[in-house]
RNA sequence: UGGGGGCUCGUCUAAUGGUAGGACAGCAGACUCUGGAUCUGUAUGUGGAGGUUCGACUCCUCCGCCCCCAGCCA
């Protein structure tokens, strides 16, 4: 069992196979039911994959249903993506229908209901609606004044006749009322100790223009008239959601039992938090439409196009995904899981490239002025297949400033005066001397010389240097702007802050612009995926052009340097 | 003084009456032409109190803490 790597299991999984061994259901299918009103983020790959997931194990299906049962909030674009991310996921469904598409069914069997007496039109107001529902008891966060549950009052119009609900609820179709002037409403026990039993709203009046149905209709159905009812009609087995709509079960299988129709089981799980992600639409897009980000696909986002355009694979995703498991408790699982499911993918399938991010000039005063060797370079260690490359070396290089230091720190092993590195896959070269700007005493360049004789960076005597450090070829370089991300909220949890500005990390975004890439990286294209050696991996941006190369770090390589330095407290400029 | 749900290493998650395990994060070390990767070792946990039992994370009782619910949002 621990040995053989066995495939995640959970108590979804398990309450499906039970379904399937009593005979409640003889197939699997489920539903993915976003509500086409924003883009989706990394908190709604989870519902996703257990949809998907579920469904798969069991040979099942999965339809993807749009819930658009509110026209003021939905639109087309937004069905588009969110169909366009999901398949970057790699999620597969057996076919896309609409809520909407069922809205002439529905409206019959809001009929049948009236016509049971089950369902009634209420002309009052939302207000008087609302204080009539009765309260909950003091010590919830709702109510601060009353000592007790209070039990709702039953609408005056609570015993209209049939005749007269179906007559109102026809004009109501017909658009003959006001928006706000009437609902029609389940009629089942105003005293119910859960809230959503105490006669729920199925209509409201509602004179918009919908992204399908056009002005076709004039009333549109709530979620809980709605969502059942389209899983009972699509033969959905298991409808499996977020924590939040438990207390919704009871509404949901009452309307099931009075229709008679297919009763779908409702599973509900706990949805991912992660630390330090905004996962709250309305301020995802406060962040966009304040500029505080550049877009919806902004790198620093973790929407689905954000992670994307940062350079993450969905196989880290899908990889991720599985690690969180899925259960009933409230958990907040670290970015740094989605960090190292980022890496490992990565690492395995990431070519190898040298880059200079910040550079400094080194000179090999002993190499022959016009010589050009064309080193070779490993693609990737952790993949031979990948092959190997060749890299321009000559007199005039770029290596990064943080790899010289004047006098070096503790356990700092490279360049410093008299030290001796390798040069990857070059030579062993030996720092020399340094130089100055007299005027500002800015650090311009460093000289060293080399060893003839470890060409390719072995050493024939079999001495040993403590540090391999890059370099980029001065005359071949590609230059490149380079933008480095790092979180974008100084809080582990930013959606539960309300301004955000009190937590935007101002430093959330780096542009380098003068970085020295080796030649071979003037041909990315957008999206292609590179490890730096030693400094992290970078994926081509978008804007990136041939003229103009610009890559995004998705992250950066675990840095044991780093550590040591912070424990020794001393950080060089 | 309502209803519903939940509490296992720092974090996420297994163990379904029989050795509390894994992953991430941490620490220590080995190895290394990436201070990467890899490998090894290591610390930390069953919310509390009772009870049942040969044996309890698991079953029972009480207590505590956390989350959700009064949209004509989904």
């Amino acid at each position: 069992m621990d040995t053989n790597e066995s495939k995640p299991t959970n108590f979804i999984l398990e309450a499906v196979a039970e379904d399937l061994k009593t005979g409640r259901f003889d197939y699997v299918r489920t539903r993915l039911p976003p509500e086409p009103n924003g883009y989706l983020h990394i908190g709604h790959v989870k519902a996703f994959l257990i949809d998907y997931n579920t469904a798969k194990e069991f040979g099942g299906e999965l339809i993807l249903r749009f819930d658009d049962t509110n026209p003021t909030k939905e639109e087309t674009e937004f069905v588009e993506a969110i169909e366009e991310d999901a398949q970057w996921l790699g999620i597969h469904w057996a076919k896309v229908t609409f809520a909407s598409d069922y809205f002439d069914r529905l409206y019959e069997w809001a009929v049948r209901l009236v016509k049971k007496g089950l369902a009634y039109v209420d002309d009052q107001s939302a207000k008087e609606m609302s204080v009539s529902r009765g309260t909950l008891p003091r010590g919830t966060k709702w109510s601060q004044t009353e000592s007790a549950l209070k039990p709702g009052i039953e609408s005056p119009y609570r015993n209209r006749p049939v005749e007269e609900n179906l007559d109102l609820l026809e004009r109501m179709k017909n658009g003959e009322f006001p928006e706000g002037s009437r609902v029609l409403r389940a009629k089942i026990d105003m005293a119910h100790p859960n809230i959503l039993m105490r006669d729920p709203v199925m209509y409201r009046i509602m004179h918009a223009t919908h992204h399908r149905t056009g002005d076709k209709w004039s009333i549109y159905p709530m979620y809980d008239w709605s969502h059942g009812q389209n899983d009972s009609m699509e033969g959905i087995t298991h409808s499996l959601c977020s924590f939040e709509y438990e207390i919704h079960r009871p509404l949901y299988e009452w309307f099931l039992e009075q229709l008679g129709e297919f009763k779908t089981r409702q599973i509900e799980f706990s949805r991912l938090n992660l630390t330090y992600a905004m996962m709250s639409k309305r301020k995802l897009r406060k962040l966009v439409e304040r500029g505080v980000v550049r877009g919806w696909d902004d790198p620093r986002l973790t929407t689905l196009r954000g992670l994307r355009r940062r350079g993450v694979n969905p196989e880290a995703i899908l990889d991720f995904n599985d690690r969180i498991g899925v259960a009933k408790t409230n958990s907040w699982v670290e970015m740094a899981l989605l960090e190292a499911c980022i890496r490992t993918d990565l690492n395995k399938r990431s070519p190898r490239r040298m880059a200079v991010l910040r550079p400094l000039k080194l000179v090999i005063d002993n190499y022959p002025e016009a010589q050009v060797e064309w080193m070779e370079a490993v693609n990737n260690p952790e993949d031979e297949s990948a092959g190997t490359r060749k890299v321009p070396f000559s007199k005039v290089l770029y290596i990064d400033r943080d790899d010289f230091r004047e006098t070096p720190p503790p356990k700092y092993f490279r360049l410093y005066p008299g030290n001796e590195v390798r040069l990857r896959y070059a030579y062993l070269v030996t720092c020399t001397s340094f130089v100055r700007d007299p005027g500002t005493g800015a650090l311009t360049e460093v000289h060293c010389t080399y060893d003839p004789a470890t060409h390719g960076g072995d050493a024939p005597d079999g001495r040993k240097v403590k540090s391999t450090i890059h370099w980029v070829s001065a005359q071949h370089a590609a230059k490149a702007e380079v933008r480095l991300y790092d979180r974008l909220f100084t809080v582990e949890r930013p959606d539960e802050v309300e301004d955000i500005n009190e937590i935007i990390n101002p430093n959330s975004l780096e542009v380098l612009n003068d970085c020295y890439l080796e030649p071979s990286l003037a041909e990315a294209k957008t999206g292609d995926k590179f490890q730096f050696e030693r400094t992290g991996y970078f994926c081509a941006d978008p804007d990136s052009t041939p003229e103009k190369l610009v890559f995004n770090r998705t992250v950066s390589l675990r840095d044991t340097w780093s550590k040591i330095e912070q424990k020794q407290g001393n950080r060089s400029p």
